[in-house]
DNA sequence: TTGTGTTATGTTATAATATAACATAAATGA
DNA sequence: TCATTTATGTTATATTATAACATAACACAA
C-alpha cells in the first residue's frame, strides 16, 4: 500500500513543477486554455498540499498583477475543478491541487484537523459497500465526495512530545 | 443488500413518528435537554427526505412560533448533528434527518440530483481501501464523509418517460 | 481582413451560508 | 438561596458563492 507525499518530506519544487507540467501538456492535448489567470491559480494550490479557500486564493493573486474580483477566482477555480487539476473538499468549502491529474481516479481525502494538511488517497475504487447499495436501489452514482478527518502522523508526535 | 426508504413508497408519518420517538427516549436517557426548538427542527427535516438548508429550516420555524433569527437553527442544528439526530450533506451544506440513530454506522449518503432526495446508506464499515491507506499512514481517522450524488430510479424512469 | 460567433475576462452588486459577541432567562445543584 | 451552568434572544458581521451585464480576445469562415 501507497504512502502518500502529503504527509510525508519530500522535494516539493519537483511536485509543482510536475504538476504545472502535466496541466500544460493536458490542455495542449485537448485544446483548453491553460490562460495566466488559470495557470496561477493552480500554481498557488500547488504551493503546498493544504486547501486554500477562495477568498484566500483571491488575495494571493492580487500581489502578483491579477485583477482580484471573485467570479475571477471562482471561474478558474471552475475551469479546473471541471478538468480535475484541482478537487474541492466540500467539507471546508476549499481547494487542493489533484495529485493524480494522469490516472483516472475516485478521490479521497484525508484531512489533517490539526496542520490542515489535505493528502489525496490513490484510490481507484469507489466503495464496495456504496456501490453495491447504489446497485441494489438502482441508483446511478456520478460524482463522489469521501473525505476522512483526523490526524496526520507529524501532529500526533507534536502532540505526544508537548504532553511531556 | 437492504433497499433504502427514502426512495421507494412507505409510511412516511410512521417514520417521523419513529424518529422523533426514539429521540426522546434517547435524550431521557441521556440527560439531554429536548428542547421545543431542537424537537421542532428535527420535525422539519423529518418531513421528508430531502435535505433542506440552514434558512430554509428557519422560515419553516417563523409561523410555527419560534424566533427565527440564524443562531437560533444553526445551535439546534449543532446539538442535533452533534448526537447524531442529523447529518450534514457537505456537498449541499444542508441537513438531513438520520434514519438509523439506533444502529452505529458510517454515515453514506445517496444524494439524487434531480429530486434532491437523500438516502442514507446502511453503511456500517469505512471503505476498506481509505483505511487501509489511512493505516499506511498512520493517520488517524476521526470522521468521514461519503457522499454520492447521481439520479434515483423514480427520476431515471420520469425521465425515460419524458423522452417519449 | 472583415464580420460573426464563441469563449474569457472585467466589474458591480447581491445572494446564501455561518458565526462572533454579548445579554437575558431557565434549569441544576451545592 | 445563591452560584453555576446551559439554553435562548438579539444585533451585527464574517465567509462563501453567484447573478447579471459589459468588454475584450480569439477562432475561423466568407
Amino acid at each position: 500500500m501507497t504512502k502518500v507525499m502529503s504527509f510525508n518530506p519530500h522535494d516539493h519544487e519537483v511536485c509543482t513543477a510536475s504538476a504545472l507540467e502535466k496541466a500544460d501538456a493536458y490542455c495542449q492535448k485537448h485544446a483548453l486554455k491553460f490562460t495566466p489567470v488559470r495557470r496561477q491559480v493552480l500554481e498557488i494550490l500547488c504551493s503546498d498540499h493544504k486547501a486554500l479557500g477562495a477568498y484566500e486564493i483571491l488575495k494571493r493573486l492580487g500581489p502578483l498583477g491579477f485583477k482580484s474580483q471573485p467570479p475571477v477566482v471562482y471561474r478558474a477555480l471552475e475551469f479546473l475543478v471541471a478538468h480535475r487539476f484541482v478537487h474541492k473538499i466540500e467539507k471546508l468549502n476549499a481547494y487542493v491541487a489533484c495529485m493524480h491529474h494522469d490516472t483516472s481516479h475516485v478521490p479521497a481525502f484525508l484531512i489533517c484537523r490539526n496542520c490542515e494538511t489535505v493528502a489525496e488517497a490513490p484510490n481507484k475504487e469507489p466503495s464496495d459497500l456504496v456501490a453495491q447499495i447504489a446497485k441494489t436501489n438502482a441508483f446511478t452514482v456520478e460524482k463522489t465526495v469521501y473525505e476522512a478527518e483526523g490526524l496526520c502522523v507529524n501532529c500526533k508526535e507534536d502532540m505526544a512530545d508537548d504532553a511531556r
